[in-house]
DNA sequence: TAATTATTAGTATCAGGTACTAAATATAAG
DNA sequence: CTTATATTTAGTACCTGATACTAATAATTA
């Protein structure tokens, strides 16, 4: 038998919560193993630190995501579109949460704030796919988390098949956002033919 | 015994799969409730309709959405630090999926990419926190899902505490985008500064 | 060496199933 | 009406990844 290199429980245990985080998908099983101890062992330890079991972590992984991705870009657009004139305006609603901030500071990343702005100017174009071909966007003020972002598109002017959408976005009234999009609208596919 | 209102196999089926679709998290038990029949009709449907089993289905929305939040936010930089030269220069790579794609064209949403730019920008400042002040960006080619990205950050100018980055994107070494970015850092907790 | 701490073994139980057999009940066809 | 077929229900054995608990063994410390 080989000797079994073990490591002291305190270290153990804190590999655990590491590795528990990096991966919630692994089983007790698969963790005695890696720490050359028993099954009952890594469950003490879940018990003392107050690791729930698998299937409920891969559960609030579930749960916790089933929401956020449907507001950071899995969808077709990011936020919820609250109003739509084709090809004329549009104004979305983005509700922030801590994780789209950073932890330090609360203050939200930059690019959710883009990403909103964006996906409603692409909206808002009466064309079956567009894309963004420039952009000229300034952040006016920082946006902490819990903020709503109400972001309001308007199609200023057409050329060809380039559009010329202007996005603001406020919270509370106050403008944090300013960018002005050129969006492409692309003729792949049938029906865009021309603008 | 009260009558049973059942309604027809093909109707409950279809109003199954409706039911699992907008709640992954429903049990057999309950599905049993909603449809007044028994837990093994149920399970005879989803045999039928090759639905998984509710530990199952939780585990791939977890699985699903584990990854597009870590790619899309969830975490401080989006893409993966491949080099690192505090206050001068860096590198990350993006392996895009078509979760980030149009679904119709499987042209990459720009915000994917703008994510990547930002995030390595502010990477790549030799600060405890930047905001993203102002940006003038420029995508020049579509990129389609699979492409790798290759983002490159160069910081060309500091002045007080406003630097400018400009971030280049390549896919097999053609430019796909170009961003001029001027971070603010954040002296502590308040105060950003006039640009 | 004794006391204490850490680890392991083993059993019963649980949720939420699969896989299978068999019986009861509906519904349609002759 | 009666038979044939489809649908639903009942029941059993088994699975995974656990909890909760008891008891024994091994390692460490006083």
């Amino acid at each position: 038998m080989a000797l079994q290199k073990r490591i002291s429980k305190v270290d153990r245990q804190e590999g655990l919560r590491d590795l528990i985080k990096s991966d919630p998908f692994v089983t007790d099983e698969e963790l005695a193993e890696k720490f050359h101890v028993s099954i009952q062992t890594i469950r003490l330890d879940r018990l003392e630190l107050g690791i729930p079991e698998l299937r409920e972590r891969v559960k609030q992984v579930a749960e916790n995501n089933y929401q956020k991705v449907r507001s950071l870009g899995g969808n077709e657009i990011v936020g919820e579109l609250i109003d739509l004139k084709l090809g004329e305006r549009g104004i979305s609603l983005l509700e922030t949460t801590s994780s789209m901030a950073f932890s330090k500071t609360n203050i939200v990343r930059g690019h959710h704030i883009f990403s909103q702005a964006e996906s409603l100017a692409m909206a808002v174009i009466d064309a079956e796919v567009a894309l963004t071909g420039v952009s000229n966007i300034k952040y006016l003020s920082p946006v902490t988390a819990g903020d709503k972002l109400v972001a309001k598109a308007e199609v200023v002017r057409v050329r060809g098949n380039s559009h010329f959408v202007h996005v603001k976005i406020n919270v509370n009234s106050m403008q944090v956002f300013r960018g002005k999009f050129i969006l492409v609208a692309l003729k792949d596919k049938k029906g865009v033919e021309e603008i």
